[in-house]
DNA sequence: GGGTGAACATGAAAAGTTCTCATATACTAG
DNA sequence: CTAGTATATGAGAACTTTTCATGTTCACCC
């Protein structure tokens, strides 16, 4: 009576050393992650050491080579997860809501994406669109065309436009409104609420002179 | 007849270990500055090491040790270079200008933004809104507060508005413009120019949407 | 339930970084 | 010319990252 239907997303291309395909070692693994975020709320990224997230995790240092080439795919990863879990959120939500006006999906990702930042450990620290460091660029632009092009699919069942005008108008929006949550939660823990205001109506207003605003 | 008028800013809190006093250290502590921003260029602010800097340098490690606390201490110095040069570029040309419509304030700015983006080592890397982690955080807020209230000072005479209105929406701006540039000079090295475009045209609607339309 | 090979776990130590410090040299004021 | 401070230096202490040989656990088969 359990849902056994496998929640596994393809993975695309293994910046992992190796794919745990046991159950133990995926719970470890995931672990890592946890021990990961919590430390970079804590700490910050550069405190962030291998010992650490091996001791936080209860795991021996060798464990989390086993799985990861280095340092910073444990960081890839962890927004690699942050964005899949977002983007199930998402999904969840508009397939709920059924798609309205495009209006409403902004409120929808927004508010989902604050919920995020609240409750997820280390999500208001790093992301999907954090750049850390060239390595991470590319996995960071991966990240973010995930999302652009998901949105856009989306909205371009919605919108008369064509779609790379779409794409494009989307690509922007989601890099302003990205900024101004993250300098929301710079300013205040629980995220600013006026700033967070004003990034909805930044974002809103441009798409809507993007856009148009009929849905 | 030179203009011996010393460009020195008073340097708020010194990062520094040691202020260097002689002609021959400052001009180390430069060439640090400098080497760090072409490894940052190069190989990214992970990859960036203590050790390399000094080599490209041509000090030795402990040389820079002298001057700078720490590693931070030293990409912390070079954001806080760039502030420098990026107020100064914009100082000058505003008073050459001589201030007519804020419209024209924007371009200018956004202008000497790219022109930095472009020519200044490093600068697309880390400039004065980045948060590397956690230490870098307080620092980077008083940057951009150097930004802003240096924005607001000059936009104040010119738009009949609260202060503090003002500052928020000069900080919104800030933000939105920094995160769009940072997309262009992402997607091409020389700058994207629909999304700088498009930079230009986003700050400028929420500013009017904001400001109004008058000067 | 015994056997086998792959997956996994582990921690000591090799390799690499950060940062210190005792020592040596350059500069500056007097 | 000289004392006193600023600076330069690089070996090495302290700490991190990453490897690897060794030992366990699991999954599957007979």
């Amino acid at each position: 009576m359990s849902d056994i239907q496998a929640a596994k997303v393809p993975a695309e291309a293994t910046p992992l050393r190796r794919q745990p395909v046991q159950q133990r070692s995926a719970k470890r693994v995931e672990q890592m992650l946890d021990a990961s975020a919590a430390l970079i709320d804590e700490l910050g990224y550069d405190a962030l050491t291998t010992t650490l997230i091996a001791k936080r995790a209860g795991v021996a240092v060798g464990s989390l080579y086993q799985f990861f080439p280095d340092k910073r795919a444990v960081v890839q990863a962890l927004t690699a997860r942050n964005l899949e879990r977002f983007m199930a959120a998402v999904n969840e939500r508009l397939t709920q809501l059924g798609p309205e006006h495009w209006w409403d999906v902004v409120d929808s990702i927004l508010d989902i994406y604050l919920e995020m930042h609240r409750t997820v450990p280390g999500f208001s620290k790093v992301h999907f669109g954090d750049i850390i460091d060239r390595q991470l660029l590319d996995e960071t632009r991966d990240n973010n065309a995930v999302i652009v092009d998901s949105l856009t699919d989306l909205v371009a069942t919605q919108v008369d436009r064509p779609v790379e005008d779409l794409r494009f108008a989307i690509t922007i929006a989601n890099e302003v409104a990205d900024a101004l949550l993250k300098l929301a939660f710079r300013r205040e823990p629980r995220g600013d609420e006026k700033i967070v205001a004003e990034a909805k109506y930044v974002v809103k207003g441009y798409l809507a002179a993007r856009f148009g605003e009929r849905s």
